[in-house]
DNA sequence: GGATTATGTACAGATTATGGACTAAAGCGA
DNA sequence: TCGCTTTAGTCCATAATCTGTACATAATCC
């Protein structure tokens, strides 16, 4: 709870926030309906409205019947015209941003190849600072204003610090102050899970879970990612499988990384597409390689499903091309193990993104701060 | 995000719930220091505390000099005279009940030793009323008013609804409806993690597990329970410990209760306190009972930390007793396995309550409440 | 075209916080 | 002891915001 008393600045902010959350949970309604909704009289939402679209973030956009009979009314529904937010991400071998408008549409996407392992810190934000520089001026050439960024990193983040990106062979860098203005940063997975939600048509409860190199989830409870004490939860990747099991990077044993990471599923092959199509040709060992997988993550993730309770599990990232494969162990192992404690297993589903969830998840946490704060808007 | 929009009113309960909050946090303030600290204005603060006052939750409680000169001011501080909450527990083995006053003092406990394995929900809730009719009746007579109640039982709890308790063979008992006025339901872990927050002296973070019959865990983040989707978070006790371990009273395999649930530990014995004696004498085969559950503990708490990234861990119930031999293992499992992941596992604890951090909890989940909207006393 | 119905705005009134003036109560210094 | 300074708490006029009623507007129904 925030020690601050509230004035009536706050009220009104808070009121915007209702108006606009309502538009965006519920699509477009009139002034009369959102006075229903809100509970907020029509002259308080007629008011509010006005300052919305002041601000951009909602526009008049044509007439419609309520009922049969009576004046009909304005619809109002989000902008996507003036206000937009930008994504951006660094991974083991590309930095990517897009710019998103309010009404989820992409109007940009960059994408620029780079190999990144063991690199150093401030050419690769050097580099991050041309592609947004790039980036924000073409936004602003289509007349769109970005209202903040975030960035989406593949190593634990704590507070605005990256604590440690094992591929990236980065350590405690405070990639934040590095750019100016300054920007929200967090953990691959929770930002692809925030991607998920924003992007895959979800519903607003589900355990994302991101195979890459490593293998982290993000936990999506009412609409937010889950983030724990230090904002180190979700790290799936190491939940034990087999207690005595072999060494993982992370110097436990028997992770589910080490069964199911992407160096496990590939062995030697070069890339998931060779192994897709492997499998599609019934090859045994690619077969069993997948097998072996998807157990150890029916394990994992029974134990993910006891702790964190998801509404529904989803996977992303590598696991999505597999999911065919994968979709029968996985499932088969929580119906097995969840046994009694539960009516039925959460469903597993694929991830409706495409590999660019963490990008898109940056940009949808700062649409979430905007449709929070629509206030901030206006003051500037 | 509730999606009401708020008025004037919900201004002043803002604000009455921060001023409390702020004296609930720390400690007696002047008016005018709560002015500072909340930003709000002398004048207002006045104000909220009249109201407060006439509440009952807080009472003027002696002059205190500020700085050297000028006039003294009168320190504003917590009434446990008025205000409290009743908290209950159903157990295997009894009905309990405890008042506990706004200042956290303990104003009554009552236990009544029942035998309830297997029993008739409508029998038992009967036994709750009385029992809730005569505490009640204690604290009238104190002074008391008790501004709500809550319930804990051995179950998993979705909405107000007791879905499944085990060891009472309960299912689906709607609870809330059963007593006049409805309360809060919740189960035993998480509110033995609120008993630990709220009577233990705790940190407002950390993972609270609860050895029973079963395992279950709580975990706090920043002062309030995480509850998960479905309010099902928290089964610590079937984390899977052994992939193909014996099988579980809940249909997996090697879940953590198999190796360090009060059977597992108890064995032949009759009661926690005789394993303590045969611990303390040497006893070998207790020695190997505690050695192998607390390694069973390492395991599941190693995934419990990736997943739920607690800031620290804290033993209650049977474990409690048997944390000087739980330690050592569970420690080193938690140091070995964590590996790098982290600076450095979560600090292990004993918990600070008694055995009955649980009804102590349910009170404490009511006076949450109470802190958390003050304006509802006001309104009757 | 008039009655009916619903939308959206205008204006007075209510609620609550603000800010400066004022009163109260203590110590300090002469 | 008296006045000065300092801090606490209250009073009152003012400002911000929401409410509620009245009203103008725009559609359908007959």
């Amino acid at each position: 709870m925030s020690s601050r008393g509230v004035r009536h600045d706050s009220m009104r902010a808070r009121n915007l926030a209702v108006v606009l959350a309502t538009i965006h949970r519920s699509g477009p309604h009139t002034r009369a309906a959102l006075a229903e909704r809100t509970g907020l009289t029509k002259t308080t939402v007629s008011s509010l409205v006005a300052d919305l679209i002041e601000a951009g973030v909602v526009t008049e956009s044509g007439a419609v019947r309520g009922g049969e009979r009576g004046r009909p009314g304005v619809a109002v529904s989000l902008s996507g015209h003036r206000v937009a937010a930008l994504g951006l991400e660094i991974n083991i071998d590309y930095l990517a941003a897009c710019v998103v408008d309010l009404t989820r549409e992409v109007r940009l996407r960059r994408v620029r190849p780079a190999d990144n392992r063991n690199s150093d810190p401030a050419r690769i934000l050097e580099g991050l600072r041309d592609l947004v520089k790039e980036v924000t001026a073409e936004a602003e050439a289509d007349g769109l204003r970005l209202a903040g960024a975030a960035l989406a990193v593949p190593g634990t983040v704590e507070g605005g610090v990256l604590r440690s990106a094992p591929h990236l062979g980065w350590r405690d860098v405070r990639v934040a102050d590095l750019v100016d203005p300054p920007f929200a940063i967090d953990n691959e997975a929770n930002l692809a899970a925030l991607g998920e939600l924003w992007f895959g048509s979800r519903q607003p409860d589900f355990l994302y879970v991101s195979g890459e190199i490593g293998i982290g989830a993000g936990l999506v409870v009412e609409g937010t990612v889950f983030r724990g004490t230090f904002g180190l939860a979700g790290e799936l990747g190491h939940v034990v499988v087999v207690p005595d099991g072999p060494v993982c990077r992370c110097g436990g044993r028997g992770c589910l990384e080490v069964y199911a990471g992407q160096d496990a599923l590939l062995g030697e092959l070069a890339s998931v597409g060779e192994l897709v199509a492997r499998l599609e040709s019934g090859d045994g060992r690619a077969v069993r390689a997948c097998e072996r997988a998807g157990h150890a993550l029916g394990v994992a993730l029974t134990s993910a499903v006891h702790l964190l309770d998801p509404g529904e599990i989803v996977l992303g990232g590598i696991f999505a091309p597999l999911f065919r494969w994968l979709e029968g162990p996985v499932s088969e192992g929580l119906r097995a193990r969840l046994g009694q404690m539960r009516g039925a297993p959460p469903a597993l589903a694929v991830s409706g993104t495409g590999g660019d969830a963490a990008v898109l998840g940056a940009a949808g946490l700062i649409i979430q701060q905007i449709l929070a704060e629509p206030a901030r808007l206006l003051d500037l």
